[in-house]
DNA sequence: CTTTACGTTGACGTTAATGTCAACATTTGC
DNA sequence: GCAAATGTTGACATTAACGTCAACGTAAAG
């Protein structure tokens, strides 16, 4: 009834006001339970959803946007989640992060050379457009 | 015989090369092309990829690994491809530009709060790892 | 001349990620 | 109390992006 943000640690959604907020339809929430992405509580039949659920639904969204996999998703999930069973599987889970840094740092340089492509061509198009104006 | 580097501008790769070079398989380059993504000349029956066609192939790569689909991927190579069809035209090619500029920097910054997320893990991890080796 | 390598076009299969729809339960406003 | 809104679980349909396979052509190599 107030604010759709998580001002509250203790607050839950429905499974329409997630979709609504992030514009995704119930059905891919539920798909992404299935999947084993979230984990939301049940009250009777019902999905509930913790501030927390929400998070994890931005990072699978933030996923998706760059083209990772619902697989791939969850791994990443996986880091996000904390779990500490010792130092050799922190170490484990180091390398993960370091892996997945390089990946995603390899995805911005591929980025970063597309926008400079677009404002190559930017620059190109705005030069052409004054002369040809200029010759009129 | 020589580089697979485009040395020459008049240089022809057969699709083996192509899909060997960029790790792709001779299917998904026919595919592309069904899709209109890429056109090869055809010397009888078989494809010849010129540079340009590599040059596209990379593109589309480069648009794959950003996550982008094959139909986005084929308006990206629009923009790419050079038409001026009048200052009209080329006014209505510049905003496409910008726009494919505003979509590459908010997935930048996607990429930017992912990678800050796992190098604060990262820290985060080797902190812990120290203390539990302090305490040995 | 026949094998070997590489090319071609269908046609059908597959996987991921949902959409769609039916059939049903539950809660809520009037 | 009853209709509307919202929730649920299947089950099947769909789309994208290829993989796989069959059946065939061609060209160089031994």
């Amino acid at each position: 009834m107030e604010t759709p943000h998580p001002k509250d640690l203790h607050r839950t959604y429905s499974i329409r006001q997630l979709s609504k907020e992030f514009d995704v339809t119930a059905r891919a929430l539920r798909f992404y339970e299935d999947k084993g992405l979230i984990h939301p509580e049940r009250k009777g039949q019902t999905r509930i959803y913790s501030p927390r659920d929400r998070a994890r639904l931005q990072l699978i969204l933030r996923g998706k946007r760059l083209g990772f996999s619902l697989v791939e998703i969850h791994e990443i999930l996986d880091l996000y989640t904390p779990k500490d069973h010792g130092v050799a599987q922190m170490r484990a889970t180091l390398v993960k992060y370091r892996n997945q840094i390089e990946t995603l740092k390899r995805q911005r340089e591929d980025i970063d050379a597309a926008i400079k492509d677009m404002q190559d061509g930017c620059v190109w198009l705005e030069t052409q457009i004054d002369e040809l104006e200029a010759a009129q």
